[in-house]
DNA sequence: ATGGTTGAACCTCAA
C-alpha cells in the first residue's frame, strides 16, 4: 500500500481543467495540492473532480492566489490561511489531515508570494511570510505526525536548481535572503523529498512563458514537497512531471509527485 | 534582450 502525493501550480484551475482531469485520471495521484487557483470557492470546479473520486478542500480569491487540497480519502480538521498575521487576508495556504486506510497524515499546500523584485515592497512581504511559514511549521514538526508541506516556494534552493546560478544570484527566486529563508525552514528537520530522493538530478519545475524558456532548458526548481522525518522515512521516490510542460496551453509549472509506502 | 507570455478582469496587474 502506497501513497502518491503531488504538488501542482496550475496557474487558474479553470483554464487547466481539461490538463489536470487528464492527469488526474493518468497517474491517479492520491493526494494533490494545487496552487494559484485564480478563482473563489463558488466557482471551482468541485464536480468534475468530485467524479474522479476526490474530496476537496479549497481555499479561493477572485483573480489571484488560491490553494486546494484534493484527496482521494476524507479530509478533516481544515485550516485556512497561514497564522502569524490576522491583516494577510492572501489566500495562499490550506492544511488538511488525511485518513487514509494506510495511514493518518496532515498535508498542506502553500503559495508562497512570488516577490516580484529584491528591491520591493512584496519582497519584504515574501520574506515575512516564509518567517511565519517557518514558526507554523516549527509548531508542525513538534506532533511528529506524516506530514508534507507541498506548494510553490518561489525559491529555488541551490545553484544546481536554476539554469545559470552565477547570472541569476540575487534575482527573484534566487536571491541570498529568500534562500536563506527557505533554508531556515529546512534546518527544523523538514526534508526536500525531490533533493533526497535525487541527490545529485538538475530537474526543474518552472519555466517562464517568455523568450522560449522550456525549449531551451530555463528554468527552476521552485515547487517543493517537504516532508517530515516520519514521511521522508518513508518516502519510495520522488519526479517532476515535466510531460505537463509540453502540453498545448500549458501551466508554467510542472506537477512534482512523491509516493510513500 | 529594461524584452518576452499568460490569465483574470479590465484596458493593467501579478507572475
Amino acid at each position: 500500500m502506497s501513497l502518491k502525493i503531488a504538488t501542482w501550480n496550475v496557474n487558474s484551475v479553470r483554464s487547466r481543467i481539461t490538463h489536470l482531469l487528464d492527469w488526474l485520471r493518468e497517474d491517479a495521484p492520491d493526494i494533490v495540492l494545487l496552487q494559484e487557483l485564480k478563482c473563489t470557492n463558488d466557482v471551482f470546479p468541485y464536480m468534475e473532480i468530485e467524479e474522479l473520486g476526490y474530496n476537496i478542500a479549497v481555499h479561493g480569491q477572485k483573480t489571484y492566489n488560491g490553494v486546494a487540497i484534493l484527496s482521494k480519502y476524507p479530509l478533516d480538521e481544515v485550516i485556512t490561511g497561514l497564522p502569524g498575521d490576522e491583516n494577510d487576508l492572501e489566500a495562499r495556504y490550506i492544511e488538511a489531515v488525511v485518513s487514509s486506510p494506510a495511514a493518518v497524515l496532515r498535508v498542506a499546500s502553500v503559495y508562497v508570494p512570488n516577490g516580484s523584485s529584491p528591491d520591493s515592497d512584496k519582497f519584504q512581504y515574501k520574506l515575512a511570510f516564509l518567517e511565519r511559514l517557518y514558526s507554523h511549521i516549527k509548531g508542525l514538526l513538534e506532533l511528529k505526525e506524516i506530514l508534507v508541506v507541498g506548494g510553490d516556494y518561489n525559491v529555488a534552493p541551490e545553484a544546481i536548481d536554476v539554469y545559470a546560478p552565477k547570472e541569476l544570484d540575487g534575482s527573484i527566486c534566487f536571491h541570498p535572503l529568500e534562500r536563506q529563508a527557505l533554508h531556515k525552514i529546512l534546518h527544523l528537520g523538514i526534508y526536500d523529498a525531490f533533493r533526497v530522493a535525487n541527490p545529485h538530478s538538475q530537474n526543474f519545475s518552472w519555466w517562464d512563458y517568455r523568450a522560449n524558456s522550456y525549449d531551451s532548458g530555463k528554468g527552476m526548481r521552485i515547487d517543493h514537497l517537504l516532508l517530515s522525518a516520519q514521511a521522508i522515512d518513508i518516502m519510495q521516490n520522488c519526479s517532476v512531471v515535466s510531460k505537463l510542460r509540453e502540453l498545448e496551453k500549458p501551466s508554467d509549472h510542472a506537477p512534482v509527485i512523491c509516493e510513500i509506502k
